[in-house]
DNA sequence: CACGACAAGTAAACCGTTTAACCAACATAA
DNA sequence: TTATGTTGGTTAAACGGTTTACTTGTCGTG
């Protein structure tokens, strides 16, 4: 059965293929009243399905936003059971789905460039998650649609940021826990890499130890995949030969999780016999028990800010914004951390 | 800057853009060795990156597989926020991207259709979760792809099948229950509907039930939203009301650890002062504690299983199949259940 | 009244690939 | 020898839109 065509549509309402092109890209004043009618008319009679395919290729322009999901380094799966990503994409996907974009999911190789992609589907605009090396970065300089970055602190003209204060999340995570009084914080985080998220809550820490006039120990600072399963391992180690701690911070809420399990099967209880801080404050965090004190930022809201900026840009109500959003954090407590005398 | 284009590439080489395309296709027999490599190697040093766009409009073909979320039916969110879609998107775009697909997301408006997406994007199949309306699958009925449903039981030989089986699933985690001396059980669960997953796993709760020679209360039964919420309002009832329960089955695991919290907010300790049994065994299961008893079924494997059928039938490996490819269940005994005297 | 400005619409080129149809040259079989 | 494939290639017409440049007709204005 052949496919209804932008042709099929013009002859009916009788008029020309562009006119209907103008109507169906909402063109202002390039036709009646009249004709807009009778093209209407005719769509619906016709029950007339754009290709967006031929529209991409005529127009360089897809409706297509891409969304770049971090991935585990042995298998290459997406890290989507970190709930962080899925909140993520919630609203990234709501809020362009309402304004007729579509969203292309996928990892990237290491290694590999997004540009590729970005060129072979004509990418109206993309989101980038996740922290890769400096030639990724490069290589998507040269294509020319807005991106956004959401965990990325590089400092790179050509893209916009939206992020939180991951320093000052750091800082106000680990007072907190000075606060109730511990001076024992161990640290349980990922790996401290330059520009990374992770080394600015760790930087974070470092300034909250140190304004509190707190000694920083190095041996206290467990580094690993941000991932439940290292915390696990280190939550394992804490209880095993750092028992004098009172409080670990862990710079990611699956992280606190996994190091409040290995706590328990190393026999320590969570709040009780040490405290526990996140950061992030993911969907789960309300759910998990005993629920978990930790680094709120509004994770949805970060996701709806992303799409907000890419549908501006490409309705041309904002113009490319290469600076820094920072979205409000807060300390959201509730039952792991307690306070000692 | 002008994209280059496979006339560019063919002009390097000394040939004809059909014969470019033929490579690009991987068409055996068409070309000698020698142009091959010459086009090989036009196309390394002009950095040639194809145009899906064209290519879609061309050949009709995108290289896309749309895959259907359901969403909250009041904001109009993904329910990715349930590990359970996400667990199986993991495995759906990582097969598929290796194979050279790409994964378009999207949810669907209630009473809205999903023809439209598949049209405008030509998409080469789909795999749709959640369960919809009948209207819905009758419209996408009319679109020749391959498509692949994971939650519906509808009857419909358009359709492949990737799915457990629910009724057993539900009989075994009962009778797991009643083997363990419970007599008293609650079951929670999500709408109850013809055809629904939901429904079968009702069916199951049931038919252990009179297998057992228990009665079957109709005010045991509760029905609400398959989310974490409605779990929690269960359990806080139970907990109020229904006292002479001694086990409760959920029928997912986001809503088992609804019921888990809600029994405590009502001052009952699961398991000691009751039992309580999930079902799907989300990768959170292994994390939440107390660790969930639930019924196992491997959940990226249904999703590579979706996908690979999928990719089968595309490389004309497999005939469309309209048939149902059931996936093992088991239960995994882990903390959440105690035998009772 | 002549002029330009504007509104409404059209014709046709173009976007980058695929692919059906065709062709030449050479090998093979009858 | 002639018909018959096969191999390796080409040409050019789609595919379904968008958009530039152009044509009309109408109106306001000096």
């Amino acid at each position: 059965m052949k496919r209804t065509t932008i042709k099929d549509v013009a002859e009916k309402a009788g008029v020309s293929t562009a006119a209907v092109s103008y109507v169906l890209n909402g063109r202002e004043g390039k036709v009646s009243e009249e004709t807009l009618a009778k093209i209407h008319k005719a769509i619906e009679e016709l029950n007339y399905i754009p290709d967006f395919s031929a529209r991409s290729l005529a127009s360089k322009r897809s409706s297509l936003i891409g969304v770049v999901i971090p991935q585990t380094e042995n298998d290459k799966r997406l890290l989507l059971e970190n709930p962080f990503y899925s909140d993520l994409i919630c609203g990234i996907e709501a809020e362009l789905r309402q304004h007729g974009y579509h969203v292309l999911i996928s990892g990237v190789e290491k290694g590999q460039s997004y540009l590729d992609l970005t060129m072979q589907r004509n990418l109206d605009g993309a989101v980038i998650m996740g922290i890769y090396q400096e030639s990724f970065y490069e290589e998507l300089k040269k294509v020319d649609i807005p991106i956004v970055l959401i965990d990325s602190y590089i400092n790179d003209d050509s893209f916009k940021k939206i992020r939180i204060d991951d320093e000052l999340g750091g800082y106000l995570a680990t007072k907190h826990l000075i606060e109730q009084g511990h001076t024992n914080i161990g640290l349980v985080t990922g790996m401290i890499r330059k520009d990374g998220v992770v080394e600015k809550r760790y930087l974070g820490y470092k300034k909250a130890l140190s304004e509190a006039n707190l000694f920083y120990d190095h041996d206290l600072v467990f580094e690993g995949q941000v991932s439940y399963e290292y915390g696990l391992e280190a939550g394992i180690e804490i209880a095993e030969r750092h028992k004098h701690l009172t409080a670990v911070f862990a710079t990611s809420d699956m992280m606190a999780y996994g190091v409040i399990n290995g706590l328990r099967q190393g026999g320590l209880q969570v709040p009780d016999d040490i405290s526990v801080m996140g950061f992030d404050d993911i969907s789960l965090s309300d759910i998990f028990y005993p629920k978990l004190t930790t680094v709120h930022q509004d994770i949805k809201a970060r996701g709806l800010a992303a799409a907000r900026y890419l549908i501006d840009v490409l309705d041309g109500k904002q113009n490319l914004d290469s600076g820094v959003t920072l979205l409000p954090i807060s300390i959201k407590e509730r039952d792991t951390v307690r306070r000692i005398k």
